[in-house]
DNA sequence: TAGGCCATCTGGTCCT
DNA sequence: AGGACCAGATGGCCTA
């Protein structure tokens, strides 16, 4: 994998396209022993499942392709031609997967950098359905808090408390009126997840299903070290004082938490294990 | 050494 | 017709 670079491998993830289509043509001039890459060959007598295939069968082989194509006869070498190019854009396709895999990658709150294993493509998937899930809970529950509070009390009608202006968040927060109160949360609020969040704590309904794929793995070496977009900023208390937010919003006890936890991540214990 | 993960090849199917 | 997408097969690399 070109991206790989916590995982040393020899082999390229994506060789490039237009070395192996010319190597593999040079080659297939010289019949059809041109292997395009160092596990497999696009000669068809190398084929998986057609191995063993006799020059007959290759050239039946030939004939059935063309058949399936527009009945006409295509000579070895255009069939090649036409493999090597079939092959090249699914190495492509499956390249462009790669990259947007590695972009998904990078915007998941687990711990990246060298000495951490990349997510697998499963755990990666996973991952992302379980943060996209404890994101939309935190979210509803802000919403039902924010109307909650709107609702009821006047306390923040329209500003936050002056104790609140004592504290200092962890993090920016714009306006920090009520209004921008809903980002709030996604600074320090108790709702959302500790700052262990990183890759473990995101675990959902399934994320276990993540450890019964590299249960032994330890996607994080560094399990403390470096936590995602999310968890480094994550601070529920006021910087400083010492003291928990003040402030009615922060001190709403989190009914969710329960919810959330479950949407929290055993994986990691599992990992610990 | 077994198992997990991955890249690649391949043929089939669907879509434009 | 050509390309995209998909799934099965295969073999290499790496880790426990």
């Amino acid at each position: 994998m070109d991206s790989d670079t916590s995982r040393v491998s020899s082999r390229p993830s994506s060789p490039e396209v237009d070395d192996i289509f010319m190597s593999a043509l040079k080659k297939s001039v010289h019949g059809f022993s041109g292997a395009v890459s160092s596990t497999q060959s696009d000669s068809p007598s190398e084929i998986p499942g057609l191995r063993g295939l006799s020059a007959a069968d290759e050239e039946a082989l030939a004939l059935r392709m063309a058949s399936k194509k527009d009945r006409k006869l295509l000579s070895e070498n255009e069939l090649q031609a036409i493999r090597l190019k079939i092959n090249s854009r699914e190495r492509k396709r499956m390249h462009d997967l790669n990259v947007a895999m590695d972009g998904l990658r990078e915007v998941m709150p687990y711990a990246h950098g060298p000495s951490v294993r990349k997510l697998s493509k499963i755990a990666t998937l996973l991952l992302a359905r379980n943060y996209i899930l404890m994101l939309s809970n935190s979210l509803e529950e802000m919403k039902r808090l924010v109307s909650e509070i709107y609702g009821s009390s006047g306390h923040h009608g329209g500003f936050h408390p002056s104790t609140c202006g004592t504290m200092t968040h962890a993090g920016p927060v714009p306006g920090h009126p009520a209004a921008s109160h809903a980002s709030h949360p996604a600074v320090h609020h108790p709702l959302l997840p500790p700052p262990a969040v990183s890759t473990a704590s995101l675990s959902a309904p399934g994320i276990s299903a993540v450890t019964s794929v590299r249960p032994h793995h330890g996607l994080l070496k560094a399990p403390t070290a470096g936590a995602g977009p999310v968890g480094s900023s994550f601070q529920h208390w006021g910087v400083g004082t010492g003291m928990p937010c003040p402030c009615s919003m922060c001190q709403v006890p989190p009914p969710h938490v329960s919810s959330m936890s479950s949407v929290t991540m055993p994986r990691l214990a599992s990992d610990s294990k």
